[in-house]
DNA sequence: CCGAGTGTTCGATCCGTATCTTACAGTCCC
DNA sequence: GGGACTGTAAGATACGGATCGAACACTCGG
């Protein structure tokens, strides 16, 4: 039988965790980051599910990327969606405001690093 | 001649950082601690100048804790003065409120870790 | 079926930083 | 002046996390 083609995923769907669930100190350490400020800025000058990993303009490898948005997932930051052979991603806007109110207007606010 | 005794300070007058030079960064790293995030707390309890920095209940010793008031006098979290042999504590709510509007607030609302 | 494109995983490395111990520099009180 | 007390400075250590390279999984188009 076949796995049903688009949504079916990469191999195994990414793990989300829920912005409820999330420590302060993990959103914070997860926004604390250089690259992963920048996946977030550039994620929230987006439309939702337009971007995928690889279309970022980020100074590090393949390897590393995967990380940081295993980091964003964990921190309840971002949500990602398999669509064919690349995997897509949305700012969790609206859930992760409700957890932590005002930390992403103020990260997306802030000029400079 | 006599040096002035009160306000006159330890040896050096502890380094201040204006809050409004601090990076987004810089700020977040700060905060991305549970050491230092349980003094803001505890200060943030205490009225102002009431607290030397021995007086917190944190499970390290004082070299590290030097470290800690260091990096939040960097992020122009907190503001020291010399009185007598100590060192008391002031955090720098307005000043970072309007550097990073509802950060202070968001950390120190929030529940658990 | 093979190749190009995309991400993840694993192992190794490297650097920052949190920590401790020890030593030192002040202040205050007797 | 001599302690007791408080905090900083310097040196050593340890651990976490950011990074890379290579190998692997999956999708899609010839």
């Amino acid at each position: 039988m076949a796995k049903q083609a688009v949504g079916g995923g990469h191999r195994a769907a990414p793990v989300h965790t829920d912005p409820a669930d999330v420590s302060v100190l993990t959103a914070l350490s997860a926004l604390a980051d250089p690259v992963r400020l920048q996946l977030v800025r550039e994620l929230a000058g987006s439309a939702e599910w337009t971007r995928s990993c690889g279309g970022f303009d980020v100074p590090v490898g393949k390897a590393a990327l995967s990380h940081h948005f295993s980091v964003l997932r964990g921190a309840g930051l971002v949500e990602q969606r398999d669509e064919g052979p690349r995997r897509v991603n949305r700012l969790r806007r609206e859930e992760f405001d409700a957890r932590f109110p005002g930390l992403l207007d103020l990260v997306l606010r802030a000029d400079g690093d």
